[in-house]
DNA sequence: ACTGAAAATGACGCGCG
DNA sequence: CGCGCGTCATTTTCAGT
């Protein structure tokens, strides 16, 4: 990971449909090693893929909730149990594991509040080993940046 | 935006960079049709753009913490003045602006505590009309999704 | 469906560490 | 001596008509 392989991965992020010409005279190497290059980066698995851009508010997912669960017990087998359970939920965009009271924080998106309320009665407090859930609300999405501050000043 | 349209931003998604062709048979559309369609869920921003996925980890960001920043006034012009100032920071990948105390949650990246620490004081602290800033770690990421929820049963 | 164009891939020679 | 870059030619693939 030289800085060349930086300016391409942010370059990437910014732009992932950018062709491998233009990527390479933005980071200034000629086509091939710079394919060569963005080979590498896949290969290694520094750039997992990539995909679209979706506003959230414009297909209708416009709310945020973040969701802190307490679990009845906090080893190392009753969070993989979580684990399991909690990645089937598509609504959960993130889910962290935090220090502290050892809780889980989750990120998750909804229509509105009354979907949330069923997504958090039907399905959420119905996943094993949950002692307690508390939930606070986004009224507004301030920042959601999609690139990484890569680079010595953060490109 | 009819469920075609859902089916395609979902595929898109998860790959930004399939060609008209592989999308338009994946959604039963004929290619021209189909790149229509694209062309119009861009104009209307609901793809805002295509970017490659990275891997926090192997960029040498494996850190996430979570900060909550009460403002000394929470007025609409307070609320404006402290976004500008944190858009201006790489480091914070999310920024809400949460109900209860009215306070702001970020979510921020870095290599390690002690780089965040210096993030912590030499910067976010030195944003104006902060009252208080409280900061949670995150021990592990279990789940980071990059695709919404779409469709009936979420894509 | 066709055509024109552009980019990815592979082979080769070169320079630098 | 080996690794990585550059140039060239070939082939495939995509977008526009």
């Amino acid at each position: 990971m030289d800085d060349i392989d930086r300016r391409i991965v942010a370059a990437l992020q910014r732009d992932g449909r950018i062709t491998n010409v233009e990527l390479a005279e933005l980071v200034g190497l000629s086509p091939t090693p710079c394919a060569r290059r963005v080979a590498r980066l896949e290969a290694e698995e520094v750039i997992t893929g990539y995909g679209a851009r979706v506003d959230p508010v414009r297909v209708g997912l416009p709310v945020s909730i973040f969701v802190s669960v307490e679990l009845e017990r906090q080893d190392r087998e009753a969070i993989t149990t979580f684990e399991r359970a909690v990645v089937t939920l598509p609504e959960v965009m993130e889910c962290y594991l935090m220090t502290g009271s050892r809780d889980i924080l989750l990120r998750v998106v909804a229509e509105d509040l009354t979907t949330f309320n069923h997504f958090l009665e039907e399905r959420l407090m119905r996943l094993p080993g949950i002692r307690s859930i508390r939930s606070n609300f986004a009224l507004r999405t301030l920042i959601r940046r999609q690139s990484l501050p890569l680079g010595p000043n953060g490109s």
